[in-house]
This record gives structure tokens, sequence and C-alpha cells, in this order.
RNA sequence: GGGUCAGUGGCCGAGUGGUCAAUGGCAUCAGACUGUAAAUCUGACGACGGAAGUCUACGGUGGUUCAAAUCCAUCCUGGCCCA
């Protein structure tokens, strides 16, 4: 892997960039489609494409459990095996500990999970997590980490961190010591955490740089911490990290997270926003977010989004895809699906175009001057995420 | 014509003397969703009101009762059985 810096913005700190892979080159800043199961949920590979996605996710510990490695190894990596020949990032199974926090028991360098899917015990640990990514063949491997909660103390924070740290470190023992399984380099990225604590995020920060990785990401943001201390935190931490390196803020984000986010150095970012809400009602336009299954959108002839020009906004309206959502038909979460990641695309490609003619502040002000931010729910979502728990454990 | 069962809020359907403006489900109207246990979850859903509350409601009418969606009489409507 490769990391070329093209071009730094001031005084914003964006930056565009390039990242040669075996599996060809991702421009940076870019957005990055989730994929968890082998398949970016709704979407055929043609599809990705055709919305620019450079490179897509996938999930050690869901990928582990279902189809399984045997299955994995059979079929000679998740590139085969799902036919995507461009880069794929793995996450290393380090958010599961936190999102499955509940089924788990982590002691020492061993966690141990109860699967969500049948309740057989798995013991995960760093090693594991990077012979499964080997078994992968992911372009980039993410470190296992532990993905602190929110609110989350400070002891607990320093502790984890330590913890995590360590992890790192074995990650990138283990996987160096090894060949990667398939014919292809793999990159290792290393996850600073920290929580909203600026001091252990530095500490953090510092610690992986001299280490030294292919590239730093950030984790530990988004899980609830209001809206300013994750922008500071992703600013503080990026100031703090190579510039030589690709930083990918981990899970973020909505429109304008993935603006501000930029603005303050991130180059790569991933989220499930844009698939989940969109099987969900929500579409994304350069206004602002709106639900399609309002009953405004019922005799609304116009597309999804007036200046899109992906697939489902060339040929269909809102009206139709209303109706769609109204009937509970499949192809209006797929239409939706395909416009969303287009757009989410599309906002990290023009935020590159304008890093490459020199114009990026004007292309933020613009940005922010016409989409309408959401109210920050941040607060309300650990709640609901107890909530959830709550019920799956009911059944 | 006789008998019998039934008529509940937009729909289906519980409730069978007070704790009932009335369980559920559907439909409807909104909201949420950030390294995916998510085609999911939450809320509202008779009228007026910010709320306390007030009013109108369980086919119609008339009763019994301190109190009726619930009991009685009668009428209307529908299903089934007999003629």
């Amino acid at each position: 892997m490769k990391f070329t810096l093209q071009k730094e913005s001031n005084p914003l700190s964006a930056r565009a960039g390039t990242i040669q892979t075996d599996h060809g080159v991702i421009e940076t800043p870019i957005f990055m489609p989730v994929g968890t199961h082998a398949t970016v949920k709704a979407l055929s590979n043609d599809e990705l494409k055709a919305a620019d996605a450079q490179i897509i996710l996938g999930n050690t510990y869901h990928l582990y459990l279902r189809p399984g490695m045997d299955v994995m190894k059979e079929a000679g990596g998740l590139h085969k095996f799902m036919n995507w020949d461009k880069p794929i990032l793995t996450d290393s199974g380090g958010f599961q500990v936190f999102s499955l926090s509940h089924l788990r028991k982590i002691e020492g360098d061993i966690t141990t999970f109860r699967s969500h899917l049948d309740g057989s015990l798995h013991q995960f640990s760093p090693e594991v997590s990077m012979e499964i990514q080997r078994t992968l063949g992911s372009d980039i491997v993410m470190v296992f980490d532990e993905c602190t909660p929110y609110p989350c103390t400070y002891e607990y924070a320093k502790k984890s961190l330590a913890v995590t740290h360590r992890w790192e470190k074995m990650s990138k023992d283990y996987l160096r010591s090894r060949e990667p399984m398939w014919d292809h380099t793999q990159a290792l990225f290393a996850i600073v955490q920290g929580s909203v604590y600026e001091d252990l995020r530095m500490d953090s920060a510092k610690y992986l740089s001299d280490i030294g990785y292919d590239g730093y990401a950030i984790g530990g943001l988004a899980v609830g911490e209001p809206k300013d201390k994750m922008y500071d935190m992703t600013q503080k931490v990026c100031e703090q990290l190579p510039k030589d390196a690709p930083r990918y803020l981990m899970g973020v984000g909505k429109p304008e997270d993935i603006i501000h986010s930029i603005a303050r150095g991130v180059d790569m970012m991933d989220c499930v926003l844009p698939t989940r809400n969109a099987r969900n009602g929500s579409v994304y336009t350069w206004d602002g977010k709106i639900n399609i299954k309002n009953q405004r959108f019922r005799n609304d002839f116009t597309p999804l989004d007036p200046e899109c020009d992906c697939y489902t906004c060339k040929n269909h309206t809102r009206a139709y895809m209303h109706h769609l959502y109204r009937q509970n038909e499949i192809l209006g979460m797929r239409l939706n699906s395909i416009h969303n990641i287009h757009f989410f695309v599309k906002i990290t490609r023009m935020a590159r175009k304008a890093l490459l003619e020199d114009r990026f502040p004007e292309f933020y002000k613009a940005f922010f001057d016409r989409y309408k931010v959401e109210e920050d729910h941040s607060a309300a979502n650990a709640i609901h995420r107890e909530n959830r728990i709550k019920k799956f454990a009911k059944k």
C-alpha cells in the first residue's frame, strides 16, 4: 500500500490524496460503503461501482460466524467470494466488542463472545482477528481494539486504552510475522482510542505513530457523545497523526459529519447510515434529509434529488418511491440505497475535486449554506441502543 | 313467518355492570437510525385544550341501576337453521 498526499487546504486542514493497493487506487477523501456480511445490503457490485464506490468494508466477526472461514478459504478470500475486485477494508471485530457488549467477557487478551445467532461461545483475540482477516484477504486490515462506550469514565477509558494498545501491538506482530494468505499485500491500520479525553487521545496517537502502521483510524466516536466533542477529538487527533499516512474516521457519519471530518484532516470514512436509513425511508439530498414515506411526497413527481445523476434519480420520481415504500416493496429499498450511497460517495468526491482545485473552503461554505443539518440526537441514541438490546434479550 | 347467533373507534377484533375513551393487530400520521443482531425501533392515533379537564361515543330508542359497551324491552340490520 502506498499513500500519496496530493493537496492540503488552508486554513481548514482537509487533504486530498491517493492510496495505491493491489486492487486499485483509492482517491481520498473517500466514503466507504459498509458491507458487513460480504454484501453492501441491497446493492449489487455493479450498482456500487456505478455509485463510484472505490472500497467497501467487510466484518471479521460476522463473516467468521457466517459463512465461516472454511467457506472463505475454499472461495479464495473475500474478494473472490463476493466477486468484488476493488479494495476491501475489514473491521477487526472491535466494534462488536462494543455493540455486542452484553454477550461478551474480556479477560486479559481474550474476549469471549456468545454468538448473537445461536448463543455458541467463541473466543477472539488480536491473533484470531488477524488470522481471520488474513483469510478474508482484505487490502486493509484493522487492528483488534475495544471501542469504548459513551459515557465512559476516565479510569475505564485509560484502562481500556492500555489494553487496546497492547492488542494493537500484538495485531501488528502477528500479521507481520506471516505472509498474506492470498496473492496481494495487506496494509494494517491502527486505531486511536481514548474516548473523549484529550490527553488519552494524544497519548494514543503518539504511541501508535511511534510503532508505525500503514494508516491510522480514529475509533470510539459517534457512539453517543455530543457533536462538538466528536469534531474536537477528530481534529486534535488528526493534528497529532503523521501527515504521510491515511487517516480513517470509523463509523462516521451523517453528511454534515463527513464534511466536518474532511475539514479536520480525515481521509476515509465509513458508515451504515446511507444503506440502513435507505431501507427505512430516509433519503439524503443536498438540501438535507427527507423521509420518502411522508404523505407530502404522494404527488411529488420530481426526482429524490434534483441534481443527482444516480440511476434512481434519473429514472424515478418521489411519488413512485413513496408508493414503493407504502407498499413495502423491496425495489424501494434498493433504489433508495442506490441513491444514498451515490450521494454519500459524491460528497467526498466533490470535496476532493474542490481540494484539487484549491477551493475547499468555498465548497465547505456552500455545503452548509444549503444543507439543513439535523438536530443532534446523540444523547438519545444510547437509550435507543439500550431499548434494542433489552428487546433482543427478551427474545 | 318461526328460531338462533351477531352488530364495538378508519378496518379486523378483545372486553360482558364500576379500575373503559375502551386490550391487540392492521391502516394512518410523525420521529429516530453514525467501524450493521436494523426491510428496524419509538411515539401519536374520538373532539376541544398547553395541562388539569370537559364533551361525544360500543346499531337505534326506551328502561333497570348510585353506575351500562356490558342487564332488560323493543325496533333496525346481517349470518345461519327450520317452514
